[in-house]
DNA sequence: CTTGACCCTGTAGTTGCTACAGGGTGCATA
DNA sequence: TATGCACCCTGTAGCAACTACAGGGTCAAG
């Protein structure tokens, strides 16, 4: 009924200084001590870490995270809001990808121009290189 | 021929703290100053740092750009080397690329489940929180 | 009663910048 | 000449989201 800081990292996969760091920053509410001062955590500790957990994995930075916690703490209030966020997220996600997507295809036409030799004549480099403004090998 | 800090800032796309920064971490040499002791950059710097700033456009962590450069002074040095600082990058880009659609997936997943209402009956708060271990709705 | 695994606090490091604070320089204008 | 303004200088602290110590204390087993 009662866990260690260590207890519930296993239990989430959370290294122990992640927990204390939530801590630090408010995320998760001061635990009750032992009698030898150690954390002591209970089954709601572990709902919260392991919801902050799943959201984290699902990449919702720890600002988003505490806003879908407070969120979730009201369950009257209306679903509109968590879906923003969720929507937003998904809005970024993607735009990451695209982003990727587009260094994707250049570094692999670099790589498509390399046929070996020396640095002098390799392509990636000179691909990084600045435009030559005259006649210059240096 | 000779340009302020903020002058190789502007022609490279950089913030003059970001050109700073890296001269504080050793990717750019300590320029020449001026009487009144403003750093004064040549042709060389420029080129040097549109290298730079070329390959973080490409994703490049500053670490391998540290690489790519050290290469890139040695023409007669074997190019294969920097195919394979490209190769491991790419190979990167494609494994972030990968993550975020998996990640892509599930969030519209979730978002897709979301009918409204309120926060008691949202999926996606559902979907965050621990599995119901009996029945709690505390 | 000692070993070893765990826990504690506090601080500094990571990556790649960015943003001050508190001052100096250099040029144009009143 | 003064004074304003844009720019430069150094040094330090901040961002995200942890991670990794150092230097101790606690607890159960053997």
């Amino acid at each position: 009924m009662a866990f260690t800081i260590g207890e519930l990292g296993k239990a989430t996969g959370t290294k122990v200084e992640t927990i204390r760091y939530y801590e630090r920053i408010g995320l998760l509410a001061k635990p009750e001590r032992t009698s030898g001062n150690y954390r002591s955590y209970g089954k709601a500790e572990l709902g919260r870490l392991s919801f902050i957990r799943r959201a984290r994995d699902l990449g919702f930075p720890l600002g988003q995270v505490q806003a879908l916690l407070s969120l979730s703490d009201d369950r009257t209030r209306d679903c509109a809001t968590v879906d923003a966020l969720a929507r937003d997220h998904l809005a970024e996600v993607e735009r990451k990808i695209v982003d990727l997507t587009a260094l994707r295809s250049e570094l692999s036409a670099l790589l498509d121009s390399c046929e070996g030799g020396t640095v002098g004549d390799c392509r990636i480099i000179e691909a990084l290189a600045p435009p030559a403004t005259s006649g210059e090998t240096q």
